[in-house]
RNA sequence: GGGCGCAUAGCUCAGCUGGGAGAGCGUCCGCUUCACGCGCGGAAGGUCACAGGUUCGAGCCCUGUUGCGCCCACCA
């Protein structure tokens, strides 16, 4: 074994060994109990970032742990054909040509799309290899698979004929580079510097205008009415009077409705049911038309008049000048707000009058909410709940049709008398009227749609007879980022409950964002992102997954590399601690829990209390203090353990030495279990090298809570010893007062400095004084302790004289306070004696 | 605009139901080169963002202020 664990050469033979085993895919027929964990598939188009890595480390530390509890693990992999993202992928691509998806047909640039795919490859998968991620890597999944489409397609036949899921004439947000519709939740919203312009709008038969502030003059074009309040003094004579709508004289009637703000602007509103979502419902509830100015390529439409054609920004601007010109204009403020653009492109949305389906989500959104409310399901940390609960309690219905031409081209056919015929399979005949002449909708379903059902699609349904629908649903846990908790989260809850009775699993684990070192989120654009695969090279893999996990404990915590490299370290610390037992301890003797010496005694207790905090620390899913826990021990196990026991290894005490290679053997064993789930390469390595027949670490037991040799008197004793010996280290002159016996003890005998003299005194007390040093000195340090245990003690003593404290304490913490003084009556009576001596 | 959260040592962060301010890194001092210099021991370093309040007692509870982050959101 080198002096150095060097991870480069060791990671990848370790991951191919696993790997040949089998495990990953898991074991149905073992008779074990299931532990399945939901993965978050990545897209085809991803890269492995930070939030993966850390999501990586932590559903891989609970697969390992659970599989060597004795779980039949199963860990789905697989990838999202992420239809949206993909297109904007290869858009650009074809952007750079010159070229759009239109020049190409659908065809070719499906073609396209499945070439880029098998060059690109999911490399991400790759990624998550080197990560030590124990996928099932057999049986990876993609949306796009022929069982997984016809999954999906599956479920939208059956919600269309529940009803749920309907067409209709809608308004969408329309994003004109994509030419597609997008989610609500697609769009971004960016802070803008524009023009609240105010605008008269002439009322019928009368010198009168109405006074209306917008900052889309542009889509006055397309107006059907003027709104106020009802309670609106200033206008109550104007409802049911006729606006006409400035440049198109337009004849709008003025309702009154409750949605108009009476402090906002003017408190009149134009209403634009085409271009403008609460304008579509107001619409809506007053039985308004609705007409489009802007069209598909955000261009304005022959509606706009001497307008159509042109760009929307340059309409606004001509608009404006026009309305100008009739003195219609009335003021214009500069104005702050919110602008939706596309996640993908960055476009501005166009909200626009579209034919789209959509699926309503009323009663499958009180179903899942049910769940959440009743604690079946959890969020952890409990407050993000509140995320999910803000959206699903105003549920509204989801467009989920896109004009795009990558994903799953949404499964209903048209006559020519355009009746609809819904099937999982091409029909052969209008369901309707017979008609031959079928026309399959263009469209694609949104990419969520997809995924929303990714639990139990991954495992046979829609074939309810499959056995690993039976055997591995539901899961237990899922683990992802906040900003998918509606996205995602909440739509395999719905889609759970709706297809397999029940929830796909119980425990939503909400992850810590890592931020960059600057405080903010990382990101391309900002060129603050740390890359995780560099940390697998420069650090390896277990660093990494260490130093993740390690940063997870907040909401949002900033990247340090501090803690990759802390995790490097530990590695090393743990290699090096195998290395000595290997090369120091008689490894002809077996592993076993030997030696009565206290240094013994307390290791063998410290362990056990190791495995039993960091295990329930995992199990609360909190993995940060998690390896907080095992840091300390391990460390513990080094600093102290293995130095006490070079003597007795050295010593000519044979027995002596049997019981301290035994105990060495057993502990590193145990401690190496312990650590395998969060730093795998490492603790497989050393496993191997450790004496006798050994296979692979990952399929040990799991060392159970060893509770038997818990000795909390023994660890006290020696916690105490270890502070007086490390104070003895730096300063000579110190009083050590240990238990009796320890002088004899392996611990204090190895780790005294050598000019230290030991002496054990009639009381039971060690004596460690310095062999000399200048009395002035020494008096000065006897001084100082001095006059700080005088002010602990006045402090003690001034809180027992107070009677509501005496009233109003716990009895133990009055307890310590009177442990306290005596503590201190007696180190100031030594001192005291010392200083005159 | 709403929600969640953060402000504690030079840095990154712990501090559970209120009861003697902590860890790792960094710095400095000492030790050690026979597992590991990616080592061992120690020390210095903090008005716990600010202002009020409750309490015998507040980093922790309440109110307000300031700064920051993330998520969500249909106010012209």
């Amino acid at each position: 074994m080198d002096a150095r664990y060097d991870h480069v050469s060791a990671e990848q033979p370790i991951f191919a060994r696993w790997e040949a085993t089998g495990v990953f895919a898991g074991r149905p027929d073992s008779g074990l109990e299931p532990y399945v964990i939901a993965f978050p598939p990545p897209n085809v188009t991803g890269e492995l970032h930070m939030g993966h890595a850390l999501n990586g480390a932590f559903q891989d530390t609970l697969i390992r742990l659970r599989r060597m509890q004795g779980r039949d693990t199963l860990w789905i992999c697989g990838t999202d054909h992420a239809s949206i993202a993909v297109h904007a992928v290869i858009e650009k691509q074809l952007r750079a040509e010159g070229l759009t998806r239109f020049d190409l047909g659908r065809e070719r640039f499906l073609e396209r799309v499945r070439r880029w795919r098998e060059d690109t490859g999911a490399t991400i998968i790759q990624q998550l290899k080197g990560l030590g991620c124990t996928l099932d890597y057999d049986h990876e999944r993609f949306t796009m698979d022929e069982g997984y489409v016809r999954a999906v397609l599956t479920m939208f036949v059956r919600l269309y004929r529940k009803g749920y899921i309907y067409r209709d004439n809608r308004l969408i947000n329309w994003c004109p580079t994509c030419a597609s519709s997008i989610s609500d939740l697609e769009v971004r919203y960016e802070h803008a510097h524009d023009t609240l312009y105010e605008v008269r709008y002439p009322i019928k038969s009368s010198n009168e205008f109405v006074t209306v502030a917008t900052v889309r003059p542009e889509t006055i074009l397309a107006d059907t009415a003027v709104a106020v309040h009802p309670d609106d003094d200033r206008y109550r004579h104007l409802v049911g009077r006729t606006a006409i709508v400035p440049l198109v004289d337009r004849e709008v009637p003025i309702i009154a409705d409750p949605y108009v703000k009476m402090d906002f602007g003017t408190g009149a509103l134009k209403i634009t049911p085409g271009h403008d979502l609460n304008d579509f419902e107001i619409g809506r509830r007053h039985g308004l038309p609705e007409l489009s100015a802007i069209g598909y390529d955000g261009r304005m439409t022959a509606l706009a008049g001497e307008f159509a054609g042109l760009p929307v920004g340059e309409a606004r601007q001509r608009v404006r000048d026009a309305l100008f010109a009739e003195r219609l204009l009335g003021r214009e403020q500069d104005y702050e707000h919110e602008v939706g653009h596309c996640d993908r492109t960055g476009d501005r949305i166009e909200p626009l009058i579209s034919l789209q389906w959509f699926m309503n989500m009323d009663e499958l959104a009180a179903a899942a909410n049910a769940e959440v409310r009743s604690g079946r399901v959890r969020f952890i940390p409990p407050n993000q709940a509140n995320t999910y609960f803000s959206w699903m309690d105003n549920i509204r219905p989801w467009c989920i049709s896109r004009q795009l031409w990558w994903g799953h081209q949404i499964p209903v056919w048209y006559c020519p008398d355009g009746h609809q015929t819904v099937e999982l399979d091409e029909p052969a005949a209008c369901a309707t009227c017979g008609s031959t002449a079928l026309e399959r909708d263009p469209d694609v379903l949104d990419t969520w749609f997809s995924s929303a059902l990714w639990p139990f699609a991954t495992i046979g349904w829609p074939d309810e007879d499959d056995p690993r629908l039976q055997r591995y649903y539901p899961g237990v846990v899922l683990t992802t980022a906040r900003e998918i908790i509606n996205l995602w989260v909440a739509r395999m809850l719905m889609t759970g409950i709706e297809f397999m009775g029940d929830v796909p699993f119980t425990d939503v684990v909400i992850n810590a964002t890592i931020l960059a070192s600057d405080g903010r989120r990382m990101s391309k654009s900002l060129r603050n992102g740390v890359d995780p695969l560099e940390l697998v090279a420069s650090h390896g893999a277990d660093a990494t997954r260490y130093g993740l996990l390690k940063m997870s404990s907040t909401q949002d915590v900033r990247f340090s590399e501090g803690m990759i490299a802390e995790g490097a370290r530990f590695a090393n610390k743990l290699w090096n601690a195998a290395r000595f037992v290997v090369t120091q301890a008689d490894t002809s003797v077996a592993p076993a829990p030997a030696g009565d010496d206290p240094a013994d005694c307390w290791v063998r207790s410290r362990l056990a209390a190791a495995l039993e905090e960091v295990l329930r620390l995992i199990d609360a899913y909190d993995f940060s203090a998690a390896v907080k826990a095992l840091y300390a021990f391990v460390f513990d196990f080094c600093d102290w353990y293995i130095e006490a026991a070079k003597p007795r290894l050295q010593g000519s005490d044979a027995a002596a030495r049997r019981d301290v290679s035994a105990n060495l053997l057993w502990t590193l064993e145990r401690i190496l279990g312990l650590t395998h789930p969060i730093c795998p390469f490492v603790t497989e390595a050393v496993w191997s090298h450790l004496p006798g027949e050994r296979g692979l670490l990952m399929l040990e037991p799991f060392p159970v809570p060893v509770a038997e040799h818990r000795d909390p008197a023994a660890e006290a004793d020696v916690q105490a010893a270890i502070a007086a010996i490390s104070q003895a280290r730096s300063t000579p002159d110190v009083r050590l007062v240990l238990p009796r016996g320890f002088a004899a003890a392996a611990l204090v005998r190895a780790l005294v400095p050598r000019q230290t003299e030991v002496v054990e005194d009639e009381v039971g007390t060690v004596v460690i004084e310095a062999a000399a040093e200048d009395p002035a000195e020494v008096r000065a340090r006897l001084e100082e302790r001095l006059a700080h245990a005088h002010a602990e003690l006045d402090r003690a003593r001034g809180k027992l004289a107070n009677e509501r404290f005496i009233a109003g304490a716990p009895a133990e913490v009055a307890e310590a306070e009177r442990a306290k003084v005596a503590r201190f009556e007696v180190e100031v009576r030594e001192l005291e004696e010392r200083l005159r001596g």
